[in-house]
Parts: C-alpha cells; structure tokens; sequence
DNA sequence: TGTTTTTCTTAACTTAAGTCAACGAATTAG
DNA sequence: CTAATTCGTTGACTTAAGTTAAGAAAAACA
C-alpha cells in the first residue's frame, strides 16, 4: 500500500516490471519520523536517502549562526543530500516540519539491489537523468528571477507550502528576510 | 590523444576498463566549432549533449528582450540541455564563446552503447549523480550568497572565466546588472 | 590602419532589500 | 489554561542594486 506509492512515482520516469515492483516492495523499509526530527546533522556523515510518502522535510544550512533554508521536500520526493554515501561530513540539515512518512534508502541496499537486478540501473541512471534536468531549469529559473518573481513562482507552483511551512523559512528560502517578504506581499495586495 | 581527454575525465569519477576506453574511443566523435557559433537555439529541439576537450560554451536565455547568461561550460564539463533528448523545445541557447572543440553525443549514440555495453550504466549512473550533487552544492550556495559574494565565490573557484568572458555575461551570471558588477569591483578596491 | 561596435566605468537618481526595533497574533509548552 | 516563545507585520533608517545616460577604453572589422 504504502510502498505502491514508490512505485507509481517511478514509473512516472520509466516503465516498471512486475519484477522490479516485487523487488523494490520487499527491500525498501519504511520509517516514521515525528515533528521536528532532525534526520541529518552538520559535521555528520550521510548514509540514508529518504522517499518521502507523506509529510514535509526542509534542509538548511546554518551560515553566520543564522538557519538559511534551502529546499522543502513534501509527497512524491526524494531526498539525496548531496554527501550521501560519500565520506564527507555533511554542510547541511535534514528536518521534519511534519510528522513524516518515508522509504529510507541506504548504499549498502543499493549494491545489493544493483547486483540483483542490473536492470535497475537503467531506471536510477533515466529518474537521476530527469530529476537533475529538473533541477537545471529551477536554478536558471532562480538565477533569472528577482525575489518578486520567485515568490510568485512558488505561489504556483508549491501553492501548499505556504500553507504548511512558516513564513520566515519560505522567505530564506527565496533568498531575502522575512521583512522583505512581508513587503512584497503587501506591496502585491495594493497592486491587485 | 584528444578522445583520452575524455577517458581522463570519466576516470575521475569511476574506474575505466581497457574495454570501456575502446567502446568510447572509437564511437565518440569529435567536432570543432568556431567563435560565436550557436549550438542551440530556444524553440528548437535538442538532440546533441556536448563534452568540452578545449574552448568554452555560454548557455543563456532571453528574458523581456535581454540576454541571462546562466552558465560557463569550459574544458572538461559536459554541457547537457535540460531537454536533451526529449521532444520540448529548448527554452535557452548555447553559444561558442570560443573557437571550440568538443566530444558530441547523441540520445541513438547511447543507446546503442548502453546496448552493446550495460556496464556503461553503472558509469553513467555513478556520473550523473555525480554531477548532481556538485549541483545542489552550488546551487545552495547561490541561495546563500549575496552578489558581492558570489563574486568572491567566482573569482576563487572559476579564475580563468575572468579572463575569457566579458565582464557582463559575468554580471548577468551573477544575477546583477554590469554597472552593480563594476561598484562591487571598485567597493572591493577600496577596502583592500 | 582607421573606423565601427562592443564593453566597461562613472554619475545621478529611483527603487527595493537589509537592519533594528517594537508590537500584536499565533503557537507551543508546561 | 495560562505563560512563554515563536511568528508575522510595520515603521524609520541604511545600504545596495536597478535605471538611464554618457563617455572612455578595448576589441572587432573592413
């Protein structure tokens, strides 16, 4: 049930065999994290990639002892720190803003799976292909834009993060303070 | 000698086999553009991913009539468009900034490696993720930093571009206007 | 080589974001 | 349920970036 969910988000990216479905029903494991948990830490070393099901993960790094937000994952996402699997302590944080469901993925499953079934591979290699394109056009998207503009970009895009994420993360999020946020949206209400 | 500078690369990133090095050598094919050509324009569809032996590529959109510079690709990167090899035309353009050489692929020229060899997925995985968490990494710190900042960042990680690029596509790289690239400059001066 | 075009800088002015401080509103915790 | 904390907004002021315009320097071109 739960796992389906993993599933049908993978063949968004690439058709799934029946194979591969009882496969990666069997070894992905489930985890549930309550509100506030902290799933990586600074200095700490990555060995966990998450799924998540149902709820919202933000990760921050901590520059000049002020928290700077920079990406909300909710449902149908993956989270990879960008240390994962590696020997490097990680930069960044991993926080639950809700309580929060997920498939946890580690290197050694990974090997194990590769070994197994070569074929999935081809899948990771076409998801990471897809994600990292994605990626690509939302950083030329915030590179081109001013704070105006990526705020009413998330306004359409994540309409429901700003339902379920506190004010000021959103703003650091966008890059500016929360002051400037508040401008901004009151500056659009005179305009509309 | 120039189809090793592309083993050389993929070295650094997994362990190459004598076998792999020939598969690659002899389907790799290698092109030579010169200065000011245009290898992708917006609206078109994307069917060329490019390796850089020597020169520099330019990626840009046009927003409101006016050029955003979005990256620099120089020797040894691999310019991928977010489209590439699907039917979306492309929203950017890539240009030669250089007399350019490079090593081209194509979504026909993968498959039939991926065919005739599927370890090279393993690669192109490892590659790809790879690239994607150096990815995340600068795009978080992007988020993070003021223009003045990333400057600084620039100058440290990419001195060459300095000296090959016009200062503007600079500025536009940076998010800022050129005359708030040439006052950083001088308020730099000033300070030290 | 001399000329055109592009590139970079400077100045004056406008606009928006950062900073500091204060104050209710909402949320959390005991 | 109340006290304490966190959160969002507002105002006054500072700082930096956008804009417009002009001119000098450098590069491309013919």
């Amino acid at each position: 049930m739960m796992e389906n969910e993993i599933i049908k988000y993978l063949s968004k990216y690439i058709p799934i065999t029946k194979e591969m479905e009882e496969v990666i029903n069997e070894s992905g494991f489930i985890k549930s994290f309550k509100k506030g948990t902290i799933l990586l830490e600074e200095g700490k070393i990555s060995n966990e990639c998450f799924f998540i099901i149902k709820g919202c993960i933000r990760s921050f790094h901590i520059k000049d002892g002020e928290e700077k937000t920079t990406d909300f994952y909710t449902e149908e996402q993956a989270v990879t720190p960008s240390v994962y699997g590696k020997r490097i302590p990680s930069g960044s944080y991993l926080e639950c803003l809700e309580e929060t469901i997920t498939g946890v993925g580690t290197p050694e499953l990974e090997t194990e799976l590769y070994q197994k079934f070569p074929q999935l591979e081809s899948l990771t290699r076409a998801l990471v292909e897809a994600i990292m394109a994605k990626q690509q056009d939302e950083m030329d998207d915030f590179k081109m834009s001013s704070p105006e503009e990526r705020y009413l970009h998330l306004l359409k895009t994540r309409p429901d993060l700003m339902q379920r994420v506190p004010q000021h993360q959103i703003a650091s999020y966008l890059g500016i303070t929360p002051e400037s946020l508040s401008r901004i949206r009151k500056r659009m209400l005179r305009k509309e």
